[in-house]
DNA sequence: ACTGAAATCGCTAAAAC
DNA sequence: GTTTTAGCGATTTCAGT
């Protein structure tokens, strides 16, 4: 799918607003409310707009700490690969998961409200993940930057 | 401000659909429309929802590569770090960063569509970071689980 | 084929209870 | 917290470029 300039102009509103009535959308790109809601749902349907969500304050959800943990297998099997894999899908804590090159097979990040919740966090869920020879967990102590929207090749910083 | 069941409903669902309509939140969470209204007004109100936002495939938008980049300061001083963290802030291309205790300074994360857009994002943003002793980047191979949504304490798995 | 204009339909939001 | 209602926005159809 090729994008234009309103394309990306849409995306961009979009990744700030996803709640943005369609009229207010239209007048930001300069198109009318109908052409433009056409380009929306088709960018929907391509895939390129995956869903909308709610993004919800974490320090006001009282989850305080950002964790990420560096993670060894015991081999690299695609039964044990797998099997990690699938247990991470599993694990509601775990926000974010990566293969990787280099040292570490896998780093994942968890959130916790405090050192107790990620005592228990650790304890239910990481400890459980299955293949792990070795485990390393570093703290965040303040998060400075966290974004969800892509820059677009029209506004490059 | 205090969460019963209903809200946590309510952020759960708003959580994967951000744009379900107010009547269909209402049915999902057992109360009328209007009441429902009000409840996410007051968490809109209150922060914890911070916003709403359309997510992108990523992959459909050409940018398959994840790289974790750890940095470490030339010192420690108040100065130093605001430096730094200004700049990652004005950086388009970091999509997270976190002040870190242990090993490294801070870790980002940035994505580029291909090694050689990698190299731009190295020398025009990355290489022109202030303050920066050292910098090791981490090359991601496949992401696993990518999530924005916080698990709610009547729902953890 | 894609855009803009107009009409219908359904939802939101504010009232009263 | 619920029901009701008015008004607005989304959505679809149609004509034009």
């Amino acid at each position: 799918m090729k994008l234009d300039r309103i394309d990306q102009k849409i995306l961009t509103v979009l990744q700030e607003d996803g709640r943005i009535a369609n009229a207010d959308l239209a007048d930001q790109v300069g198109l009318s409310p109908s052409a433009c809601l056409r380009r929306m749902r088709a960018l929907e349907e391509a895939g390129i707009i995956d869903k909308y969500v709610a993004l919800l304050d974490q320090r006001k959800l009282g989850r305080k700490m950002d964790i990420f943990v560096e993670i060894s297998l015991v081999g690299q099997s695609n039964e044990v690969l797998e099997n990690f894999e699938r247990a991470v899908g599993r694990s509601s804590e775990i926000m974010e998961c990566f293969l990787m090159a280099g040292d570490a097979d896998y780093i994942l990040r968890v959130t916790a409200a405090d050192p107790t919740d990620f005592e228990r966090i650790h304890r239910e869920h990481l400890a459980r993940l299955p293949g792990v020879l070795r485990m390393k967990s570093s703290f965040a102590i303040r998060p400075i930057v966290r974004k969800t929207a892509f820059p677009m090749k029209t506004e490059t910083t």
